[in-house]
DNA sequence: TCAGTAGTAGTAATTATTACTATTTTGAAA
DNA sequence: TTTCAAAATAGTAATAATTACTACTACTGA
């Protein structure tokens, strides 16, 4: 259940958020269920916790490889699909080479369409 | 005088690892002032504030450019110097060409040389 | 010298998260 | 179907990281 709740949001929602919206459909579950089953999915990696700003953690339904954007200026957040893997980019790095790359995460910080100009 | 703690620390403290290398030449200063002047420094983008688990800040005195690797094994946590440079990558990709990108934040996650075979 | 500002120590408060405990639910064997 | 142990839960307490508050000190420049 919470589960398909955090498929179904698609805005990188926090363990409050995500409380929230479990209430409406079981309206006497608890907080600590919540963050309990949260850590199991997480463990099970059928969900990923993002970092983003200090002490908050964010919960993502999306488990296939991606990235995000965050615009700086309206916060919200986007998923960039990946298009030359970074996993290339790291085979290009002398100093990543001599390590095993398991996975990464890429965040990039801008403006967003709404809010800036078009410009790399 | 905290500035110069973090920028001779090269293993991206939290603020207690901070604080406690502060005492050490100001014994009577307080944590809250150690965690007031890093969110000075890290708004003065004097330093970095970087997330890696969840509910620890870490910081950084580097501020120029660079990456991280995590290793997944030993938990220590490398800087990696970026060669082509992802806005590079940024840019051949089109999701990415529409925004405008002003910074990123990328971390590896893999073995290091001692906990892993080499491989990608 | 003195008033005002800025910075600090020390403590209290807040926030996100985890732990605990008594109770409820589940599910499989009898 | 009944029974009973194991697992999950609600609700609350506890913890950890961080921030806010307050009274006090130090520094500044007129």
């Amino acid at each position: 259940m919470i589960l398909e709740i955090v498929r179904s949001m698609k805005n990188h929602p926090n363990a409050e958020e995500i409380y929230e919206i479990a209430r409406l459909t079981m309206p006497n579950v608890s907080l600590g269920t919540v963050y309990r089953n949260l850590k199991l999915l997480a463990e099970e990696k059928k969900i990923k916790e993002i970092q983003f700003e200090p002490g908050k953690t964010r919960f993502d339904g999306m488990t296939s490889e991606h990235e995000h954007f965050i615009c700086t200026h309206c916060n919200r957040i986007f998923d960039i699909t990946p298009t030359p893997t970074v996993k290339y980019l790291a085979s290009t790095n002398p100093e990543v080479r001599e390590l095993t790359v398991q996975s990464y995460f890429l965040t990039y910080y801008g403006l967003c369409k709404e809010c800036g100009p078009h410009r790399i």
